[in-house]
Formats: C-alpha cells, structure tokens, sequence
RNA sequence: GCGGGAGUGCCGGAGCGGUCAAACGGGACAGGUUUAGGACCUGUUAGCUUAGUGCUUACGAAGGUUCGAAUCCUUUCUCCCGCACCA
C-alpha cells in the first residue's frame, strides 16, 4: 500500500483554496444564509493544543456541511487576543505584551491554516487592534448614555495575583478562577458596572427559545437565579427594615432575625452595650471564615436591638451572623428554624426558641413509648409497628403506620399504667394522658396547651416538663426532629388565624396582609449581580473616561475614540497605565482643564461580547458595523465552544445583543440559536494533558506525522464530541489506515457499471449520515462511512457514487478528498461542490444484501466447524432459499468469495441436491445451507 | 445540600419499547500471506448446544408497567460535572 504524501497535498490545497478565495463571502449571496461560528482562541504564547485542534475541527466539518449543503456560509476566524496571559508573560520574559501577541497570532494561523479550517481569512478581526476596541469605547459611551454603564464604590473581588478586580463569575470558590492558589479579597473600590441585572428576566425569559444543551440553560436559570418571594418590613427603633423571604408562610414561626456580618448598615442595629462583642465576632470571622470551601459554621452574636414582628408586634431578637448574604435580598433574613436547615442549626447553638408552623401531611407517624412495660414487642408488631430502638430501661422507639393509629391509641390506653402518658407524632404532637382514675385526656401540643400539659406532666412524673426541655432532648435525640424540621409545605399550624390554611394559600393571604399594612409586597429576586467590568490591568481596552476636578467623570467624545493604549508603561508593579503619565494627564473634554484618564481597563470579557458581529462587517472604520450586513449575517446559526463558558460568555454575549438591539442596531433578541458544547481531550490516561505530566500529545507534530485528514478523523472517531475522550494512538492509526485504503481506492479509480445494490446502499448511507452530521454524532456518522467503503471496496462503482462518497468523507477530510476529486477528473473544487442528493431507498434490497450476509456467516462458521471436527477441507457449497430470494444470491460471485463450488437453490426444486434434506431449515430471509 | 449527566462485553463506545448476545473500533485468539518481524487478509471472541437458523443467563442493584424492557416508571447504590450559606 503506498503510503500517502500528506504535506504535499496539504500544501497543495491549501494554497489552492486561498488562490481561489474559496471560503470567503459576501452578503450579495442568493444562498440562504448560515453562520457558523467557534468561539475565536486567545492566542497563547504555547500555540493550538488538542483541544483547539477538537472543537475548531467540529466547527470546520459544520461549516462544510453546511456550504456543500448550499447555504452561504460565513465561518470566520479571529483572535481575542486582549488579555491578562500576555501580559503576564511580559511581565516574565520582558516582551511588550503586543509583541508576544503577535508572535502568538502568528504561531496559531500557520497551525490552523495547517489543520484544513477553512475560514474566511479576510474577515479577520483582533481585539488588541485599535480599530476593533474603538468600538468596545464606543459602546461603553452609549451604554453610559443609556444609565447601563455605572460607576459606584463597591467591595470587590480582587486576587493579588492578578493584581485586579475579579467579575462574580470569575471567583471559584472563593479563589481566583485562573489562580486556583490565590483567595480572592474584599477590597472597597470605585469601580464600573454594567447594570445586566436591568435585562436579568429577558435573559431568563429568552432561554426558553434557544435550541441549547439542557445543561446549559439550566445552568444559565441557576445563575440567574430569579426567586419569587415576598418583602417584608421589619420595625428596628421605629426604622424599617424590609427583608425578602419565598416562605411568608412561615411568618408566624419567626424567633429571631440574622443581618449579614458585611451589612453596611450593620452598626445601626448594633447597640452600645453589644458593641464590643459584635466587633470581636467581626474580627474573628474575618480572620477564618475565608477559605471554607465546605459549608461553614453557623456563628453569630447578638446585636442588642430587637424587631417588631408585623402581624404579632412580638420582639425578636436580632442576631449578627457569618451565614447571611451582604448583597442578596437586603443582607438580614427572618429566622424560621423549624423550616430553614440553616436557622435551625443557628438555633440550636445559640439555644433559641424552635416553633413549628408547617405540618407535612402523609409523613409516618413516630412514637416514643416510655415506661409501658405491659406492652410487649408482639403488640406493636401485630400492628405493623417498627421498633426502630429500644433503650435499657425498657423505652421504645417505634414508627407506626398511618392506618394504625387508630389501634395503636386504643393499645396504649388500655395498656398504658394508671397515672401515666404517652405522646407520639403524627401531625401534631399528641399527648395521651392516662389518670389514676382511668380517665383518658388527649392533648395536642400547640402554645395554649403547653401550660397544660407541663402540669399534668409535672403531676405525672414529678418533674416539670417544658417545652425547652423537649426541644433540648430532641437535640439530643434526634428523633422528632425531622418531623418537625422540614422545608416542605404543608398546612399551617401554631399561627393564629392562619392555622389550616395550606402553605400557598397562607403565602397570599400573609402577603396580602402585609401589604395592606404596607409593611411588605410581593416581589422578585436575582442571584445576578451587576458586571464588574473594571481591571487595573494593561492589556485591555482601556475605559474612555477622563476625570476632572470641576466636571467629574466626563465621557472621552465620540470623535476622540478610540482611546489607545500607550506603549510605554512599567509592568509588575500595580496598574501600568498608572505609570503612563503623558498618556494619563490630559485635558477635560468639557472645560479644556486639567484631565486625568481613567487607567482601568476593561474585562476582556467584553471583547467577545460582540465580536460576531464584527465578523459581519470587519473593515467598517465609520461605524461599529453595518446594520445591514450584520442583520444579514446573524444571529449565529450554529455556535460551538467548551462548557466553560455557560455562565461567563454566554450569559454576556446575550446582554450585548439585548442591548444593541435596544438601541436599534440589531433586529433579534438571541444572538446564538444553537450551542453546540464540546467535550474535552484528554491523555491516554485519562488525565488532563499538561507540560507538566509530559503527556500532551501536539497537534502539529500529528499533521506532520500522519497528516491533517488524519488527526481530524481520528478526533470524531474517539466518541461523542460532547462527551470527554481519552486521546488514544490506536484510533490514530486506525484512522490513517482508512484513508489510505481510500486513497488506494480512488487513486487508481477506474468507473465500473452503474449498480443498483450500491446505488442503494448509497442512498441509504447519505441519508443516516446526514442525519448524524445535523445532530454532531460524527463518530457514527464515521463508522458509516467506513462501512460503506467496505461494501464497494472490493468491486469498481461508478463515477458519480464515488464522488458522491468523496463528499460523505471531505468535510473530515477536505485534503485528501480535494486531491481524488481531481483525479477523478474535476476541475472545481470538491469544497464547493454540493452534498450528495438522497435517491431512492429500496429496503428490500438492504435486506436481502443482510440475509446474504448472514448466510455466508452461517457458511463461514460451518466450514471452520467441518475442519476443526473431522479436519476435512469444504469443495462445494448448496444454498437453498426461498423461491423469491434466489436472485438475491448470485451463485458466480459467491463462488468467487469462498474460491469454491457454490450452487443456489429454490426450496422448491425438485431437481436439487440435498442429501440432508437442509432445504427445509430455509426460512424467508435466511437459507438453508449443506456443505460437502 | 441543590442541579445536570452517566453506569452495557476484556476496553472505548452504539442501541433508547419487540427485528439485540448487542453496530463500529481496539485488544485477545486462530488461520492465511510473509525469510522472520511488521503490515495486510480471513475468521472467532457470554455460556451451553446442533454442521449454522436453538436454548439459557446478560445491559450497576431491587421492584413495577407491558403480551414483550438495556430501552418506560419507582426506589437504591456508584461515578463524573456544574452551583453552592441565594433566605
């Protein structure tokens, strides 16, 4: 087999492709138009790894689909080459930031040019280039016009390492989302934000329309994070303090508020008396509470002040606490620890008061059956009771099914001693009171009866029972506790006038109060903050503001953008463009005086916020764009990039679109209707590819080993792209065997006769195929090709199936598939040629080629039995088949197959020959076979 | 804790109500070819059985729905990923 001269072919086509300018369009085109568009790399200084090499590919077998298929395609190419990475390294090796960038530009194209990615080349768009971040400035002006773009002081994440300010989302665990080892900061700084919060329900809103993985937008709901709930006015000294619940229901269970340990107004609260103590809890949390990646604590302290509860006017002490949220809802909560996991723990520490509300229907019913000594175990299991623990002292814990109440009271009473109790759980908790007398009182626990039932207790037993000792000894034994304590919604209890009404009902009801009181309303929450866009870094776009001492903040004017960066500036220490003095001090635009640029810059993130849509109109030095070509273009028809980017990007990129279109230059409202999100490439051995463990496999050294074609196909062979792959050397060569195979194949092709076995199988191929490529399961999509070269490998086909199957196979492997497209004698290329239309499918005919196979499996598994058992070589092969079947096993080719005597039968010739009477094991579909 | 996904042969991975002992690849084994190795070709690869078309177990575990389940439902275990004190 000889083996193919990949560089050659590489090289020859690539250079034909951009001769021809094959890959770029315009908008002048009578193609529907489609976009496709992977998410542009960050040029780093280590050039393309695997996982580039993955996704752009998936991308690039898109975009040809697509093209071949007829659409205009515009699949274009760009590098988001802002960012901190660059500097970084200029800060390490003492290189200009613009100088690694494009040393790095330069290293990535001759590798992507390399892997066959046919990008429209002229469309090429940079975000460090003036003429793209001008107009990052120039949004930003139009956003500050809009009240989109603030500034405010604010604490801020900020990572030593970096030197900045981090966004929400770029903080993992509280660490710095590129610096796992560094813990992010709170620092109170001026700084600007981008108000998405204003576009928080369209964002949820539109999710609901976009032809995404479920993961993604599930992802992006949570982030999101939109809860209904209620706010409710707390009264501290006669102030009010609105707070926000989703559980109004459980109003009345309130026995303590918890206000944020980072509240701005805490000291308000705080009262002298309390003072110290607050401030050397604030000390202490601020000092260990940090790191916790785990669920923290529950701490606090009391502040001294109580509030006013709205319905009952009762005081409720307030609590300072490390677990509540500064900037979420109005930073205090409401404490309901009978349904709040976390109030209830806060309690229990601090030992306060645990008042039920909320009764769960349908729970099992538990028991703790003290003393009763003249019940025995065989009592309770012939009623189906559980004893789930028994105590020395004879004590009983026991879960008694629903319908066995009934019995189960009448047991207890009569069995229970004289002048004693029980008291079990179902909804209530139930006190049965058993007197000397044989009377029998029963009791259900709420706050009137409590007295009550302490006395008789206290009769009872001689001591007092109080309802802090229960809860103290259901803290200690754990029992009750998930009975009462739960989240769930159920039926008020212990709530004065709401007692009975069901969770949603009472929410209205207690909402509807409240806000006829005027001491609460209905209302909504976000989990989404404010974009943090301000960076004390160098390399980005800086933020076109000039501050003046008589005029403030005064945006650069439109005429002066864009805002460049100046190229002297002192790295390491601090923010660089605080060291460009001649570039810092400058005039205020509004009164001529004395200016002084803002030296932040702004998240990268911003950059590829927009850049698709640059990609619409790249050259435009007059406007952002044009709002005809970009309306043509976009939106995105099929976007493809990693998961990482679900909650940051994507989330962005839609607040862009959302507001351009506001202000009139876009005419959708989602910029990407399909995402498709790629899985990761990892080594052989399962673990990422890093330097460091020496097990990164690169792809240029791959191109030059086995050739482009090769490293595309093998990487859709590995599985599904969506899922993770370990990179595997046999796929690889396994890979590189079919295509040489193919090249053997076609590069001597001579056409044979039209064929209407493989017409078929054609047909039926393009069309499974098809569907695989539409729904990216490109690792079938491969195997079917691959069968389909089996079937024809060993016959000529004709002309136009052959090319038909160069197409199937170009769009993962464009080089190969060029160099036989041409021999087969075309002149154009095979890249702009069309995708093989589906024929007439005959299913019969598949079958009968099935049936076919199965019988020569069936000849196969005989022969080798007749020679393992009586060692004797098989000379003549009969088949008998149903009478319709016979013209589907032709004798002379068959004959070929096993080099020996083959003769084809109908089961109903009188004139075979069947010594062994096999005919009759013949079913439609599968022959009956004799061997001799 | 919440949310998402997955558990299939020696391995990677198809199948997602009957056509499934399970595509396709890899590995292993046997045979052919070859000076040998490699490469290539042919076949086998759950168990039993019969010269194949038969049966029995199998698709993490346990139940259920159905004439029929790897496929649907419930419970449970394990693993991966995302978010995480969001009131």
């Amino acid at each position: 087999m000889a083996n193919i001269h990949f560089a050659k072919i590489e090289k020859k086509w690539q250079k034909r492709w951009e001769d021809e300018k094959a890959f770029e369009v315009s908008e002048k085109s009578k193609k529907p138009k489609y976009y496709v568009l992977d998410m542009f790399p960050y040029p780093s200084g280590t050039g393309l790894h695997m996982g580039h090499a993955f996704v752009f590919t998936l991308g690039d077998i898109f975009a040809r689909f697509k093209r071949l298929q007829g659409y205009n395609v515009l699949y274009p190419i760009g590098y988001d080459s802002l960012g901190l990475p660059a500097e970084n390294a200029a800060i390490k090796v003492g290189t200009h930031p613009k100088e690694y960038t494009a040393n790095s530009m330069k290293n990535f194209m001759k590798q992507q040019k390399a892997m066959g990615w046919s990008y429209d080349w002229s469309r090429l768009v940079k975000t460090h280039d003036p003429e793209f971040y001008k107009w990052d400035q120039w949004i930003f002006l139009k956003m500050l016009e809009k009240g989109i773009a603030y500034r405010k002081k604010a604490p801020v994440n900020w990572c030593d390492k970096c030197l900045s300010v981090l966004a929400n989302e770029q903080v993992v665990n509280g660490c710095c989302w590129r610096h796992e080892d560094s813990e992010v900061k709170i620092k109170h700084l001026e700084q600007w934000f981008f108000k998405i919060t204003n576009y928080a329900d369209e964002l949820l809103e539109g999710l609901d329309k976009l032809d995404w993985p479920d993961r993604a937008k599930k992802m992006q709901r949570n982030w999101i994070g939109k809860s209904y709930g209620t706010e409710i006015v707390f009264k501290i000294d006669g102030k009010s303090w609105p707070i926000f619940t989703t559980r109004p229901d459980t109003l009345m269970g309130v026995t303590f508020m918890v206000v944020s340990a980072q509240h701005s107004k805490l000291m308000e609260i705080v009262t002298t008396k309390q003072k110290k103590e607050v401030e050397s809890f604030l000390k202490k949390i601020k000092t260990t509470s940090e790191k916790d990646s785990d669920k923290l604590n529950k701490e606090g302290v009391f502040s001294g002040s109580y509030a006013e509860h709205p319905l009952t006017g009762e005081k409720v002490p307030i609590y300072v606490g490390n677990f509540v949220l500064a900037d979420y809802g109005s930073g205090m909560v409401m404490a309901v620890p009978a349904h709040d996991q976390r109030d209830f723990e806060f309690a229990q520490k601090y030992k306060l008061p645990v008042v039920q509300v909320i009764r769960r229907e349908n729970v099992s019913v538990k028991s703790y059956l003290m003393g009763a000594s003249k019940i025995n175990d065989e009592d309770l299991t012939k009623l189906n009771i559980e004893i789930i623990e028994k105590t020395e002292d004879g004590d009983r814990k026991i879960i008694i099914p629903k319908d066995k109440l009934n019995d189960y009271e009448k047991l207890i009473i009569n069995k229970l001693d004289n002048g004693f109790w029980n008291e079990y759980l179902s909804d209530e908790i139930i006190f049965l009171f058993k007197h000397k007398n044989g009377k029998v009182e029963r009791i259900i626990l709420d706050k009137k009866s409590e007295e009550k039932i302490d006395k008789l207790a206290s009769e009872f037993i001689g001591k007092k029972w109080t309802k802090s000792c229960v809860w103290k000894w259901l803290a200690e034994n754990n029992f009750y506790t998930d009975l009462i304590i739960h989240e769930d919604f159920g039926k008020l209890i212990n709530s004065g006038k709401f007692n009975g009404l069901e969770s949603k009902e009472a929410k209205e009801e207690i909402s509807k109060i409240l806000q006829a009181k005027k001491l609460g309303k209905k209302t909504v929450n976000y989990k989404l903050r404010d974009w943090l866009i301000s960076r004390q870094r160098y390399w980005g776009t800086p933020i076109p503001i000039i501050y003046c001492d008589k005029c403030g903040a005064v945006p650069v004017p439109e005429k002066d953008l864009p805002v460049k960066l100046p190229e002297k500036v002192k790295f390491g220490k601090g923010n660089p463009l605080e060291t460009a003095n001649s570039w810092k001090e400058t005039k205020c635009p509004k009164c001529s005086g004395k200016g002084r640029r803002e030296t932040d810059t702004m998240d990268t993130f911003v950059n590829s916020s927009w850049y698709y849509l640059r990609y619409t109109d790249p050259k435009n030095s007059k406007e952002i764009f044009d709002k005809k070509k970009a309306n043509y273009w976009t939106p995105i028809d099929q976007y493809i990039g990693g998961p990482e980017h679900i909650t940051m990007h994507l989330i962005y990129i839609r607040f862009y679109a959302k507001f351009l279109r506001d202000l009139g230059l876009l005419k959708f409202d989602e910029p990407a209707l399909k995402y498709f999100t790629q899985g990761i490439v990892k080594a052989s051995d399962g673990e990422k590819m890093s330097k460091s463990r020496g097990n990164v496999v690169e792809p240029l050294e791959t191109i030059e080993k086995y050739g482009a074609d090769t490293l595309r196909l093998a990487l859709v062979s590995f599985g599904l792209p969506d899922a993770d792959f370990n990179w595997n050397e046999k796929i690889l060569l396994g890979s590189n065997k079919f295509l040489n195979k193919v090249y053997d194949y076609f590069s001597d092709f001579k056409s044979g006769k039209k064929d209407v076995k493989i017409d078929n199988k054609m047909n039926k191929s393009i069309e499974l195929i098809t569907k695989d490529i539409e729904n990216f399961k490109h690792n079938l999509a491969v195997i079917k090709i691959r069968q389909l070269f089996d079937s024809f490998q060993n016959v000529k086909i004709d002309k136009n199936n052959a090319e038909s199957f160069l197409k199937l196979l170009h769009v993962y492997c464009p080089y190969i598939t060029e160099e036989l497209y041409e021999k087969l004698g075309n002149k154009k290329l095979i890249s702009l040629s069309e995708w093989p239309k589906v024929g007439k499918i005959d299913e019969g005919l598949l079958k009968a080629e099935e049936s076919l196979e199965k019988t020569i499996e069936d000849i196969n598994y005989v022969i080798n039995l007749i020679k393992e058992k009586e060692n004797k070589d098989v000379s003549k092969i009969f088949i008998y088949v149903m009478p319709n079947e016979v013209e589907n096993f032709d004798s002379a080719s068959l004959t070929k197959r096993f080099n020996k005597e083959v003769k084809v039968f109908a089961v109903n010739d009188s004139k075979k020959y069947d010594p062994e009477g096999k005919a009759k094991k013949a079913k439609p579909g599968r022959a009956g076979i004799y061997l001799e």
